[in-house]
DNA sequence: GCATATTTGTCCGTATGTATA
DNA sequence: CTATACATACGGACAAATATG
């Protein structure tokens, strides 16, 4: 437990630019999201403020920005832990997605988005030929990120971050990241065709078929408790 | 149980006990919301923390909080300020609620959620024929609420939820509530029965028509700047 | 169930940096 | 350019809640 934070201080670094509180929010957001910290696990005030050598108090305000973003939880007087997932938060997490990106597949997407999501798919394509799975899991995102970037929405694309911040929780207390993003490259592929060909009255069933199949994968993956 | 009361059920979760921080996050939250605070005005920390009688750090926290909620701005070394929102970023909102409107009514909409509408509708002409227009606003955005519900994602609700708290930005610093709300008392009991009467193939583009039409009227009266 | 240690919640004083009149 | 006001950040303090033996 004391070599896990001691871990932090190669992040120390990185501190420099903005406001301390976000680059330290920054920081943590990064830890989580690799899985270096753990859904559950408690996230010590005294221990990260020592290690990254910040005031409790500046620590204090990049745990309310990153429980703002569902990532910590806080709990009264006991402190805040990284967000523990559970099967109905992954199922509102697909609603969520069908309508966001269900919106982006019903559009004509612009040329510069089909060029982002050749280029995702082309990278996943290339990882998993590599048996990289974890890269083709980010090239995968990637692609997500790309579609929803047709909707022409800072607002949207900010969503679907913190959306996908919030399933990498789920990603991360999952073994067998193959069995996970494998099926869904040649998808990927195929949906992206169907966009360049215009066919947005074929893409969104396509779509929604393609959310079922990944919210049923991971659902029956998923044990919450570790 | 009583419908009217069924609805409190969301403020459900105000209950707990919470930090001070997020009781003063409360406080300016509404008090933004209610116009009390205009948009570009300076919150002061030292002003306030002794006007609510918490420290600096605690206001801070609070700070953080809202910021995320893009009720506020924070400046670095300059300090926090009412968010003012450009044009820009109302069209931005908007595609936000076509997307996730637009979900909701393409659903079948459940009883639960036909009954807050119907109570939201009869609200605001109640409102609008005693000519209270702020509470014909009111009604109009507990009918876009009940409309998002019918998605039944908690996380939609809450991304709605901080979306009209945004627009609410842009309503009070346009004189004329009255222009603002009433064209749109009857359009929201249109809809209201296409909804019951199954018609989602047409209450669809009812609310495209409808949200264009909101977003041409406050662009075309919203002046940034004052 | 109790006594104790630990940790969070909150406040204060202060030093430093930054923007602006 | 200087002066002033204010935000930023720190570290110490203590009460209150919680965990531990």
């Amino acid at each position: 437990m004391d070599n896990v934070v001691a871990d932090l201080q190669h992040d120390r670094s990185r501190l420099g630019r903005t406001s301390t509180a976000e680059r330290v929010a920054d920081i943590l957001r990064d830890r989580i999201m690799e899985g270096f910290f753990k859904p559950g696990q408690q996230l010590s005030e005294e221990a990260i403020a020592k290690v990254l050598e910040v005031s409790r108090n500046t620590l204090r305000e990049a745990f309310r920005l990153l429980g703002h973003e569902q990532l910590l939880e806080h709990r009264l007087n006991r402190g805040v832990f990284v967000r523990k997932l559970s099967a109905d938060d992954v199922r509102d997490l697909y609603r969520v997605r069908r309508v966001i990106e269900g919106a982006a597949v019903r559009r004509k997407v612009p040329e510069e988005a089909l060029g982002r999501l050749r280029r995702a798919v082309a990278e996943a394509e290339q990882a998993a030929a590599g048996d990289d799975w974890q890269g083709v899991g980010t090239a995968n995102i990637r692609f997500h990120q790309a579609l929803v970037a047709a909707n022409g929405s800072p607002r949207l694309d900010e969503a679907m971050r913190q959306l996908l911040a919030e399933l990498r929780l789920v990603f991360h207390v999952m073994e067998n990241p193959r069995l996970l993003h494998e099926p869904f490259v040649e998808r990927n592929r195929a949906l992206l065709e169907l966009l360049e060909a215009g066919r947005a009255e074929e893409a969104a069933p396509f779509l929604e078929a393609y959310l079922d199949d990944a919210e049923r994968l991971l659902i029956h993956a998923y044990d919450p408790n570790r």
